[in-house]
DNA sequence: TTTATTTACGTAAACGTTTGCAGCAAATCG
DNA sequence: CGATTTGCTGCAAACGTTTACGTAAATAAA
């Protein structure tokens, strides 16, 4: 089977390489007639336009890298959602990589994206990442980035966030509304600048509430959610008198449930639980699990929207063009008073 | 910025560009002296080879292409999180594409690939695709495919699905074994290999225990959630006698969830469910629900390693390398006795 | 010594596309 | 009618890499 490509289009055309390219690209320099001819003929050998030769002609991949932790946790879904929609109506291909919160997988997938893999990376760190030279070098390669979620403070170009600060003070004054005295914080990271925000908010609503914050209900979660139901459990034993659990991220207030049910306290009787969470069944959950809700899907086309728009213009990313979304406070019975 | 690559890295070291990029391949056409040379100024200037070139003269991308209906659902979401795994073993990158069901857009995405862009392509089809003839023509362009789950049957090529057929008769039998008189079967799209043969189990299980089949209970879902909880409920209105239900993909089994909650059904006594799932939190609704979960992870893993395979070897995946995992069924409290 | 063989490197042609430049008609203008 | 513009097309050089082939020197075989 002959390959078809504009070589063997023009020869078929008896035109030159140059004029079929150019009427496949609907250039003005080409008449009517002939892209007609081109085009008609293109259709009829399925000719489809080898995208490596473009791509280094044009030194434009059109293609963008997402670079996240994971992919079985329902946020990171829906904000790859978002992310292709904005790329395929752009015309955009996305590649992905997971660094499953694993510095060093981080900076070897960066690493060889600088090789012009990608004309721009979307990216949520590592939990586990604490230098980001990885992440500058690739701003001197000249391949704009663009984070969401959890981003990286040092490195001045464009995020995309959520309320996380005003998130975390609205869940734990909601829990003192519903009556809890001793309110632990469930996190995973405390590098993570979605971490700080959030725990600064929780210690906020605290003190404004003349409570005082009490180091020993802050809990550190790990990698491996068996080993959080540990902690968990360990934390709930030692300290009785918690009555309410601020969950960080969804894995946490998932683990806390499990504890609730293998200890017999009862939710939200004995303790009142709220998680961030873009879990679909969190109303079908026992009890139904009060969440604040990340608007995932437009976190992601957003992101990609600004680094989509950066790569057309071939202009860096600002850190002026960072936006914040909301999250949504989701009340149901794991807070219900009484 | 000067550019770094092979000929700039050639000069600074005074020799060929081919010496320089054999050196780097470690061809054995090159003395250990000069290797040493290359790659010591070749990571002091952090050359990354231009993956685009490469790609162009040797006809190969190291990378393959995914094409799911969907990625906001936790079965491809881990199926994805197998895939990248395998690939990322394998040195390849992922490019990952959605149809949302929709059948143009099926169309649309794998005529593009057919520029070369990917090495080969795992595939779930859309539940819409009922013509074949896109895929075909991949093979026509000598890019290997290897379907998973949602599998094309009239294409020649290796598959990875699970005992489909078999887990709807247990679920169906398990559903009898728990009481039920009446078992409604809910499902997707009849056009979909899967939904057939679990259909088909449903059927042989009713049949196995002197039940005859009645078309009236088996309800065709359509894409909008919304739009199935209306479907669910008018069926249940319609079907009082209705006392179990089969669900096919989770996102019925969920709107069963609701509809039951809303109509005052109690599950499991008024109502038992069982469901495709891999929710993680299935343990926790209320009640905890039986599930058919498929083993994601290892089928996209199974299937980008038959795929690689294939694709490294330059051969075509036969139909005889399809492989079938097995599913298993939790028992939990929606289909309890009594 | 001469003749093979091996080793280590360079030359140059690909891969398929895009694009600056030039050419050459026909059309327009002075 | 000559000069200039305009519209269309072709030529050929890139983009960065890989690799078949050639070649010179060094080594081995004769």
């Amino acid at each position: 089977m002959t390959p078809v490509n504009l070589k063997s289009l023009a020869e078929e055309l008896n035109m030159s390489i140059a004029t079929v390219s150019r009427a496949l690209r609907d250039s003005h320099e080409v008449s009517e007639a002939t892209k007609q001819r081109v085009r008609a003929l293109a259709a009829a050998r399925h000719y489809e336009p080898n995208a490596y030769a473009s791509s280094l002609r044009r030194n434009i991949s059109k293609t963008i890298g997402v670079v996240i932790p994971k992919v079985a946790n329902h946020f990171f879904a829906l904000a790859i959602n978002g992310i292709e929609e904005a790329a395929r109506q752009a015309g955009y291909h996305v590649l992905i990589y997971l660094t499953h919160d694993d510095y060093a997988r981080e900076v070897s997938i960066v690493q060889h994206l600088k090789g012009g893999r990608v004309d721009g990376l979307l990216m949520s760190v590592a939990s586990g990442t604490e230098d980001f030279a990885h992440i500058k070098s690739l701003r001197e390669a000249n391949i704009p980035i663009v984070f969401f979620d959890r981003v990286c403070a040092e490195v001045a170009t464009a995020k995309v966030t959520t309320n996380d600060y005003e998130s975390g003070y609205q869940a734990t004054e909601h829990l003192i509304q519903a009556g809890c005295q001793h309110i632990a914080h469930l996190l995973i990271s405390n590098n993570l600048s979605i971490g700080q925000f959030r725990q600064q908010g929780y210690l906020d609503a605290l003190a404004a509430h003349g409570r005082l914050a009490d180091p020993d209900l802050i809990l550190h979660g790990v990698m491996d959610n068996q080993q959080n139901v540990g902690l968990i459990r360990e934390l709930l034993l030692r300290r009785p008198d918690i009555d309410g659990i601020f969950a960080s991220v969804e894995r946490l207030a998932i683990s806390a449930y499990h504890v609730c049910n293998e200890l017999g306290r009862r939710i939200p009787q004995d303790i009142k639980i709220i998680g961030f969470s873009n879990l679909e069944a969190a109303s079908l959950l026992d009890p139904p699990l009060s969440t604040i809700t990340q608007p995932a899907y437009d976190i992601g086309r957003e992101a990609a929207k600004i680094l989509l728009r950066a790569v057309e213009k071939k202009k860096a990313v600002l850190p002026s063009q960072s936006v914040v979304l909301e999250s949504t406070l989701f009340q149901r019975r794991s807070t219900a008073q009484g």
